[in-house]
DNA sequence: GCCGTTTTCGGCCCGACTGTTTTCAGTCG
């Protein structure tokens, strides 16, 4: 019996209990019990009795005991007998919980999505107490929609449509601030919707700009504070608009921007000196309400340091205050180790990237176009990367406030060989090797051309270590682990790529990397001078590692960084 | 269902909105 069953079947029951309308309280303790055991970070063999952590009592505990004894759980298995598969889907239907699922099926004997269709079409479920003519309608709309609608976007495409929010709502005159919020504030790499907070003295005003701006496929809501959509462009993703004074504004962004889980730790603080946090701020013992004019305020009341929002997810953060205080920052970075030119793909000249990485006050910076394999990226052959190089050490001089690194992202081929030969690449500063084709291989074999990169004294990174799009492609699956353990043998810097459709290593990945002692680099492998912005995400979606400045070699002062290369 | 040194009963994070009601339950985040 392994951790992972037992918190799978804890989480499960509460599902099954959640859509027999059971109380929700007692749903949770199921749900709490879980994730006791996940927030643990011992094994099982670990733990002396797992029955005896807070928050596991007689019944989740006897479902534990059951699981150890006899690797199965009595309580899942009458459950299972008791609810219809049918109806988990159910859940999906935004408006449907466990409540009305279980009325719909004690009453009228609905068991699946087609029986329901079947049902609103025929007006049987409007005669049911607490349903109506409109939640029928609703729910046919939702089962339309169902198969249509992801539930979940990834973060380069909420990207573009957060930044022309917030500038949207930035520039309007009764605004005085606006934020996303929620988890893509947090770096999460997929969103579920969008949430906006809104510092206004006019809501009516805002809300009008939002209905008149955006390309709405439904309102789904629309109150004194709230405003929700459903958006037809680009995507169809929802939106929540929370609409606060701006004294309201920074609680309400802790509020939305979550986790729920950090919320009910932060929460729990408040209860302990008899205060209550709710969005509009934090209710002291006098009755009277504390505003803050900044989250670092506001966590400041509690004795708390800033806690960045990308840390913010299950509430153990706030047992690891004491490692926020090295955490990467923005402004701890001063160098790209990654970016194109139009020697290959890019789209700016040598002179536009050098200019566009001093206005970002790097202090180092390397110019890593592709290698000749590289056909439509205009891969360099040997002699056009010699001449390169060339030009680079001239711009240098005309350039002495940075330090201009002459580089190769160089194709590890499919034959596990490298695209250069060592001579050429002993004449370069710094060496990246990523994998670009043949993605399908099977697994040895695309460990056995990292290795041959990683085992290569002239090379000094591996970029995009696993080649994923975040939401679309897993990459060409390496044994992540084993890469990690010959990148600290051979003392190689992998790479974080910042770039929102790549972001990778992931999270987890990160986190073990610095565990072992690899080296991390945060890079944009910037092609367009916009594309340098990316550092930003990057550095939070290492924050969400925890990754430490030290880990970060851009992080790193130019003589540091240049000595650790030449070793 | 779980918890507890102001508690073994009565809370459990808290509030907004919708759709159903005619004062509130359910859902959501």
């Amino acid at each position: 019996m392994d951790k992972k069953t037992i918190i799978r079947t804890l989480e499960r029951i509460a599902l099954l209990m959640e859509l027999q309308g059971e109380n929700p309280f007692k749903v949770s303790a199921f749900r709490k019990a879980a994730q006791t055991l996940e927030l643990d970070s011992r094994s099982l063999s670990e733990m002396d009795d797992p029955t005896k952590l807070k928050g596991i009592g007689a019944a989740t505990g006897g479902v534990i005991t059951d699981l150890l004894d006899r690797g199965e759980s009595t309580l899942l298995m009458e459950l299972e007998e008791q609810v219809p598969e049918g109806l988990v889907e159910m859940l999906q239907l935004p408006g449907m919980g466990g409540k009305k699922i279980a009325k719909l099926y004690a009453e009228l004997g609905i068991e699946t999505l087609d029986q329901l269709k079947d049902a609103c079409e025929k007006n049987e479920v409007q005669k049911l107490a607490g349903f109506g003519a409109k939640t029928e309608e609703k729910i046919l709309k939702e089962l339309e929609q169902l198969a249509s609608r992801p539930d979940r976007y990834p973060v380069w495409k909420l990207e573009p449509i957060v930044e022309s929010l917030e500038l949207l709502l930035k520039g309007h005159k009764s605004v005085q601030n606006a934020s996303v919020a929620g988890s893509f504030r947090r770096t999460k790499e997929t969103s579920k919707d969008l949430d906006f907070v809104i510092a206004t003295t006019d809501v009516q005003a805002v809300k009008e700009v939002l209905k008149s701006t955006l390309d709405i496929e439904e309102m789904i809501a629309d109150g004194d504070t709230k405003m929700s959509v459903a958006l037809a462009k680009p995507e169809r993703v929802d939106i929540d608009f929370r609409f606060v004074s701006e004294k309201e504004f920074a609680s309400t962004l802790h509020h939305f921007t979550g986790s729920k889980d950090h919320n009910i730790r932060m929460r729990q603080l408040a209860k302990e000196r008899n205060w209550k946090i709710s969005e509009y701020g934090v209710e002291k013992e006098n009755g009277a309400v504390t505003t803050y004019t900044s989250e670092t305020e506001f966590y400041a009341d509690f004795d708390l340091p800033f806690i960045p929002p990308a840390v913010r997810e299950t509430g153990q953060e706030l047992d690891r205050l004491d490692e926020l205080e090295g955490l990467v920052q923005l402004e701890d970075i001063i160098s790209d180790l990654h970016m194109h030119t139009t020697w290959s793909d890019g789209a700016h000249s040598l002179e536009e990237m050098i200019e566009g990485c001093i206005a970002k006050n790097y202090q180092l910076m390397v110019i890593t176009d592709h290698s000749r394999y590289l056909r439509v990226a205009n891969g360099l052959t040997p002699e056009r990367l010699r001449e390169q190089n060339q030009k680079i050490k001239e711009l240098q001089k005309q350039y002495p406030d940075i330090h201009i690194l002459s580089g190769t992202e160089m194709d590890i081929l499919p034959d596990g060989s490298l695209d250069f030969d060592d001579d050429l690449l002993a004449e370069l500063d710094f060496v990246i090797a990523s994998i670009h084709s043949s993605f399908s291989q099977p697994q040895e074999k695309i460990m056995e051309r990292l290795y041959a990169a990683v085992s290569n004294p002239h090379v000094d990174m591996i970029a995009h270590p696993t080649g994923r799009i975040v939401g679309e492609r897993n990459g060409y699956d390496p044994d992540v682990e084993q890469l990690l353990q010959w990148a600290k043998e051979f003392d190689k810097i992998v790479e974080l790529n910042a770039n929102p459709y790549r972001l990778d290593l992931a999270v987890n990945w990160l986190e073990r990397a610095q565990e072992l002692g690899v080296k991390v680099a945060i890079n944009t492998d910037a092609h367009h001078l916009d594309h340098l912005r990316f550092m930003d995400v990057g550095v939070r979606h290492a924050q969400k590692a925890w990754l430490k400045k030290d880990t970060i070699v851009n992080t790193w002062e130019p003589k540091k960084f240049l000595e650790t290369l030449q070793k």
